[in-house]
DNA sequence: GTTTTTAGTTTGCATTGCAAACAAGTTTGC
DNA sequence: GCAAACTTGTTTGCAATGCAAACTAAAAAC
C-alpha cells in the first residue's frame, strides 16, 4: 500500500537508480557519484542487501579488495513498483 | 541539493498533494482520506506548519471546533521543486 | 619498518515517525 | 441534570533509522 521505505530513502533511491542502469558498480564508484561518507554508503547498501534488492560480490582488483554491487530482479521489480506508486500519488493526490 | 525531507515523508507528501489540488481541507477530511491516526496526522501537519508550507485556521462548525488547512505559496513552490528533483533522479539516475 | 593510504565496517548519537495516552469540550441516555 | 460516550485534536514515550566519527585490516609509500 505505502511507499517502500527501503527504496524511499533518497540515498538508497539513488543507489538503486544507478544500479538499474548499469551492469554493476563498485563501492568507490558509488561513493564518488553519490557524495556520501563511506560509513553512510556502507550502511545503506547493507540494508539493500538484507532485503535482497542488491547483490554484493567481493573480489580483488590487483591486491586491493573491491566490492561490487548489482541490482537483483527482486530489486528491479521493487523499484518499478516504487515509481508506479509515486506516480499515483502525483497524479491524483492518491485519493478519491 | 537533496530532496526536501519535510515533503519527502510519504504522509506529508500526500497531505501536500491533497492540499495542492483543493482550496482547503479540514482535519477529518485528511484523516479519512489518508488513513492515519489522529496523533500522527497532527504531528505531520505541525511539521508542515513550522516550515510554513501549510497554514492552519481554527474555526467552529456549529459548536464543534474545526481546523482547516491550506497550502501556502511557499509550500506550493517547495512541492514543485520536490517533484522536479525527483524527476532528475528518475531520468538519469541523477549522475554523470 | 614505520607511516600513510585505501577500502570498507561498526558504534553512538540525534532525529523522527508512530501510536497510545491525554485533554477539552459536546452530545446522548437515563 | 449528570454520568457516560463521542468528537476533535495535542502531547508524550518509545522504537527505528539516518548520519558521521571512530575503528579495522591490509597495501603502498617513503
Amino acid at each position: 500500500m505505502g511507499l517502500d521505505r527501503i527504496i524511499h530513502e533518497p540515498a538508497r533511491l539513488r543507489i538503486m537508480m544507478i544500479l538499474s542502469g548499469i551492469e554493476s558498480a563498485d563501492f568507490n564508484f558509488l561513493l564518488s557519484t553519490l557524495e556520501l561518507t563511506r560509513g553512510n554508503l556502507s550502511r545503506h547498501i547493507e540494508k539493500l542487501e538484507l532485503t535482497r534488492y542488491v547483490k554484493i560480490s567481493k573480489t580483488f582488483k590487483g591486491k586491493m579488495p573491491s566490492t561490487s554491487y548489482k541490482i537483483t530482479s527482486k530489486g528491479a521489480k521493487a523499484l518499478e513498483k516504487y515509481w508506479n506508486k509515486l506516480d499515483s500519488i502525483r497524479k491524483a493526490g492518491d485519493f478519491k
